[in-house]
RNA sequence: GCCAGCAUAGCUCAGUGGUAGAGCAUCCGCCUUGUAAGCGGCAGGUCCUCGGUUCGAAUCCGAGUGCUGGCUCCA
């Protein structure tokens, strides 16, 4: 048997020992369901009382006597309307709507799983085959959550608990995730002084010059791979008039996540979105078939009211800037330009090493244009990822509501992954606003529109970049990029001198003076993700050279003074990690 | 928004009905230092906010705000 199918079966099982755990603690427990999940398991419960962190080392010792029992898991099949009375009589609603379910798909006969007289579940499997193999485990944590996923229905508590075959990969799991949290952007931000929140205004970050130098950096990059793709920049205005949200039909499908303002009188919004914005300057002149593909960027700030308990650090927030541009082009171009774009993303992503994977999202429940519009959007994008050669997964229904979309996903240090980038394909927002440019064959036609982020969000990317990285950005990002650390005084003259020069190269350099050890600095300069820290004692006064810790490699080399200005503005206007 | 938890000095945290604490950082001295914390001292608090219980509340109760982990949603 493969690894993971020994895994899934061990996790699953533990799943079913925690509801009999929890049976024994709350008999008129409800139950939902319990499957395997990425690091152990889970099960849904509705209880009489709220779950408190105390009861889970209670549940934890109930579940390591069943282990220890060793009860068998037994399977067999029961009649679908033997089972649905089995669960009338036992007051299971969530069970009984799960097996309703299954009948009106047609099911016949459903399949159980009992551990002697303690506990029967209706369940797929497979599992193991008794309690005492189920590995090594730990409840972790108590959450809410709807009942099916949807937020209409009741909502249940959720146990998490890590899983895992043995005690050993189970502790080897648990420093990963404190390793993990070593990363956090949150932390890691406060220690660089890069950003901060405030309670005055939730899920808007404020950004510190460190931060601002990270952002500008990263915009000064993007700026210089748009103008070689020919594309334009545009700025558009952050409240709007009503007006326009109606036209292009955020009022109807958006209007829940917009902020609203009055001004002499009238209403505005503020824009969740850059591409109405685009439109009227679109708009503002009459355009050639020769102007097109108009790639027009717009690095825009953008403000979402996103629900209170979704807020993450500068994962999630509440205003942010999109590296948005509209593409503007023909029919016979899409594909090309779909495809250029998605080329593009793959170039900055591999530029700084980040994991990502991409997915199709189809039309959403709510959503403006014709059943056709819908049809050859989606078979577009389809078209270019199978001309791109990679690989996808669809993502049903998750579209935006004038088009379908390709979503780039990016993993964070906690295997969670982010949406960033993003092309999506629009035939509907080009009629609304009656866009057109004049063909070769002097007709008016409506041209295209693609909306894209490459970033995604500033913030968002930023966020990644610091777990990714842990903090240690390359030297083009860095906020500091050197320090210069003289053993005392008497080397400040040489070091200075060296400030000197490397300034004149444009770094960002510092000297930290001999008013604290030499340890103190060394320990501070690593916290502060400093990428280049630069010993000056006297050895290095007396060869013009310096000594460079690696914090990364935890190693040092000596290196020419001369030498290693020239070879590290190299790297950096090159932008090398 | 929903479920649960948390909120004490700039940071990390201790204190759980009876005068508010530590380490680090800041500031002031001393130390002139060879690869992750040299030594001493001063100062720093509306114990998140509002209300209630109590002779007395940082501590107990209620509401609000923010944060954390989930759910739903999303760049």
């Amino acid at each position: 048997m493969k690894k993971d199918e020994r895994l899934e079966k061990i996790r699953h099982s533990a799943s079913h020992v925690l509801a009999m755990a929890v049976l024994e603690m709350f008999p008129e427990a409800k139950l939902g369901t319990g499957p395997a999940i990425d690091n152990g398991f889970y099960y849904d419960f509705e209880l009489p009382r709220p779950l408190i962190p105390d009861d889970l080392p209670i549940l934890q010792k109930k579940m390591t006597t069943i282990k220890q029992a060793k009860i068998p898991f037994e399977h067999y099949t029961e009649k679908i309307d033997d089972a649905i009375k089995f669960y009338e009589k036992i007051d299971q609603a969530y069970k009984l709507e799960l097996i309703k379910d299954l009948k009106e798909k047609g099911e016949k006969e459903v399949s159980f799983y009992k551990n002697g007289d303690a506990f029967v579940d209706v369940c797929a499997g497979p599992h193991v085959e008794h309690t005492g193999e189920i590995g090594a485990f730990k409840l972790t944590k108590i959450a809410g959550s709807y009942w099916r996923g949807d937020a209409e229905n009741t909502m249940l508590t959720r146990i998490y608990g890590l899983g895992f075959e043995n005690d050993k990969d189970l502790r080897k799991y648990e420093k990963f995730l404190e390793e993990a949290k070593k990363r956090d952007h949150r932390e890691i931000g406060k220690k660089m002084d890069l950003f901060s929140f405030h309670e005055e205004g939730a899920g808007f970050p404020f950004w510190h010059k460190n931060g601002m130098i990270v952002r500008n950096e990263l915009i000064d990059y993007w700026r210089e791979i748009h103008k070689r793709e020919n594309y334009e920049e545009i700025s558009t205005p952050i409240i709007l008039n009503e007006q326009l949200w109606h036209q292009s039909g955020h009022w109807d499908n958006y209007k829940e996540n917009m902020y609203f303002t009055q001004i002499d009188e009238q209403n505005f919004a503020v824009k969740p979105m850059n591409c109405p914005g685009g439109m009227l300057v679109y708009k503002e002149k009459s355009h050639s078939y020769r102007e097109l593909p108009l790639r027009a960027g717009e690095l825009g700030l953008v403000h979402r009211h996103e629900l209170s308990g979704v807020l993450h650090g500068l994962f999630r927030v509440r205003a942010f800037t999109q590296d948005d541009a509209h593409i503007f082009c023909t029919e016979e171009q899409m594909e090309d330009e779909i495809l250029g774009v998605v080329n593009l993303i793959d170039e900055v992503y591999s530029k700084f090493g980040f994991p990502y994977h991409i997915e199709l999202s189809t039309r959403p429940a709510k959503s403006i244009g014709s059943e056709e519009m819908w049809e050859l959007a989606e078979k577009t994008l389809l078209n270019v990822l199978k001309k791109s050669g990679r690989d996808y997964q669809i993502n049903e229904g998750d579209g935006a509501f004038y088009g379908p979309k390709l979503d780039f996903h990016i993993k964070d240090c906690l295997n969670r992954t982010w949406q960033c980038a993003t092309v999506q394909l629009d035939f509907s927002m080009p009629m609304r606003f009656e866009l057109e440019y004049t063909g070769a064959d002097g007709e008016k036609h409506r041209p295209v529109m693609l909306h894209r982020v490459i970033f995604g969000s500033i913030e968002r990317f930023i966020g990644i970049l610091i777990e990714h990285t842990e903090g240690l950005l390359p030297f083009w990002l860095a906020p500091v990029q050197a320090v210069l650390v003289p053993v005392n005084d008497a080397q400040m003259k040489y070091a200075e001198e060296i400030m000197e020069k490397m300034k004149k190269e444009n770094m960002r350099v510092e000297i930290w003076t001999p008013e604290n050890s030499l340890g103190k600095r060394i320990r501070q300069a690593e916290i502060n993700r400093i990428p280049q820290i630069l010993i000056i004692g006297d050895k290095e006064v007396e060869n013009n050279s310096l000594t460079i810790r690696k914090p990364k490699e935890k190693q040092q080399e000596n290196m020419g003074a001369n030498d290693y200005i020239k070879k590290i503005t190299e790297k950096i206007n090159k932008r090398e990690s």
